[in-house]
RNA sequence: UCCUCGAUAGCUCAAUGGUAGAGCACCCGGCUGUUAACCGGGGGGUUGCAGGUUCGAGUCCUGCUCGAGGAGCCA
């Protein structure tokens, strides 16, 4: 009697009747031997169809099915070295659970409209299953890691009353009547939730109505937001950079084979151990007037700009300490430079751009209060974010780690469009 | 919003201003170890849309639509 498996774990039922479950993938035959790849998901099979071990309904069959067919095999597990992957079928049964017709996405190439059009189907290609099971690992490794070190997830809303940084755009819903906004980052809340709990991160999708078209952006994105009461700058440097080199050796140590699929080079990868370089503002401005960039002090970093300052290196590197104008009203001043924001980026390599965002918060009621007077903002809706600071202030600090552009940099990505399963885009909402 | 490039068969692309083609997909036939299998045959087109120039436009010009890459903004 044939017991259930799926493709991976074959290599432990050699010599044994197995049936998968699964699609066909694609099918070569030479009239008396018929090849089908097979795949449930978990892996790929090949699956031969002789006359010898098949009746010849099903070895007739065989020759007439079509791509992404679902289908029941049933067939005794061979180490074979002309297999790819290492083990083959020997097919004993077939079933078909639908016959698919003109299935659109051939084994030949396909541009970028039409594969996005279809990506419901897209998905349940080798490439781009590889690369959902390494975003997958990220995720993993992200919740492992912070929850290995005491913090506990306390999500943040996503439909919010207003701005939480007040300039970058909203997406506007209908809420029962009044406006409510898609929320385009969960910070503020999570300052709440740690003043509560101490270390907490909340992780979820954000919104971003820029009408951004590169490859670094989507409409919406996923983000961890790790939030650290009594935390400093340096702290959360530190955390940023052990989360990172913890999440990519996760991926170097589970997803060997979905790197080599996307056809990744892993050396890079295999350098990403803490410490990162930490260069200030100023430094970096250096670098780029020594690269032909020369850039006033005061104005904020660019796409290129970014990528000429992390190809300096060689690992992620954090760029602290921007001038204040730069960055968002709740970041906390250098205390001895009033000019300049307790804050950080890091710079994924390859030119990957800013992976992270974060730095020390406002701690001081009238310090904040001023800042939330001077940007205009409206106060009422701010007044519960300033009662953190009227009961019981402490230093606190965090940052937001952006998945996509995480899954895309490990995998080697063009474009992040891929590091998620459904993208939304400039003029592209579905399917 | 701005800059650059593009749109020809279901897909990926070719075609000096002169009869619109190939490979794949699909259908038919062949092949007992194929690796995007291969070999033979077949059907398949309002060349994105609207104008213009020309004896003649897929090709040149103008406008529009859609898409891609980049900038700004950011993760």
């Amino acid at each position: 009697m044939a017991v259930d498996v799926r493709i991976e774990q074959l290599p432990q039922y050699v010599g044994q009747e197995v049936r998968i479950r699964g699609w066909l993938y694609n099918r070569r035959s030479s009239g008396k031997i018929h090849f089908l790849i097979v795949r449930d998901g978990s892996g790929f099979v090949q699956a031969v169809a002789t006359a010898q071990d098949l009746d010849p309904e099903s070895f007739a069959l065989a020759d007439r099915l079509t791509q992404e067919s679902s289908l029941m095999v049933w067939g005794v597990v061979r180490e074979d070295r002309r297999a790819p992957g290492g083990y083959e079928l020997s097919l004993t049964g077939l079933e078909v659970v639908q016959a698919a017709e003109g299935y659109p996405i051939t084994h030949k190439e396909h541009g970028v409209e039409f594969l996005l059009e279809r990506r419901h189907l897209w998905l349940r290609t080798p490439r781009q299953q590889a690369i959902m099971r390494i975003r997958h690992t990220v995720v993993s490794a992200i919740r492992e890691f912070l929850d290995g070190r005491g913090f506990l997830c306390v999500d943040a809303p996503i439909l919010t009353p207003a701005a939480c940084e007040g300039t970058t755009t909203l997406f506007r819903t209908d809420y029962f009547g009044t406006p409510a906004y898609l929320s385009q980052s969960g910070q503020l809340y999570n300052e709440a939730a740690c003043a509560a709990l101490g270390l907490v991160y909340c992780f979820g999708p954000t919104f971003r109505a820029e009408k951004s078209k590169t490859r670094r952006h989507l409409m919406e994105f996923w983000m961890v937001e790790p939030e650290m009461a009594y935390w400093g700058l340096d702290e959360s440097m530190a955390l940023g950079e052990e989360l990172v080199a913890h999440v990519v050796s996760r991926v170097l140590r589970d997803r060997k084979q979905e790197l080599g699929q996307l056809g990744r080079d892993t050396r890079p990868l295999e350098q990403v151990a803490p410490p990162f370089p930490r260069i200030s503002y100023e430094e970096a401005l250096e670098i780029l007037a020594r690269n032909g960039r020369d850039l006033p002090w005061g104005e904020d970093f660019g796409a290129p700009d970014e990528t000429i300052v992390s190809n300096a290196f060689s690992k992620p590197v954090y760029v602290h300490r921007y001038p204040a104008r730069c960055k968002a009203f709740y970041m906390k001043r250098d205390p001895v430079r009033p000019d300049l924001a307790l804050c950080a980026d890091l710079l994924a390599p390859e030119g990957y751009g800013e992976i992270i965002g974060g730095g020390q918060r406002e701690d001081d009621l009238e310090a904040l209060a001023a800042r939330v007077r001077e940007l205009g903002l409206p106060t009422e809706s701010y007044e519960w974010y300033l009662d953190l600071r009227r009961y019981g202030s402490v230093p606190h600090s965090g940052f937001g780690l952006g998945i996509e552009r995480t899954v895309a940099w490990i995998c080697g990505l063009e474009h992040v469009r891929e590091a998620i399963p459904f993208p939304r885009m400039l003029y592209h909402l579905s399917p």
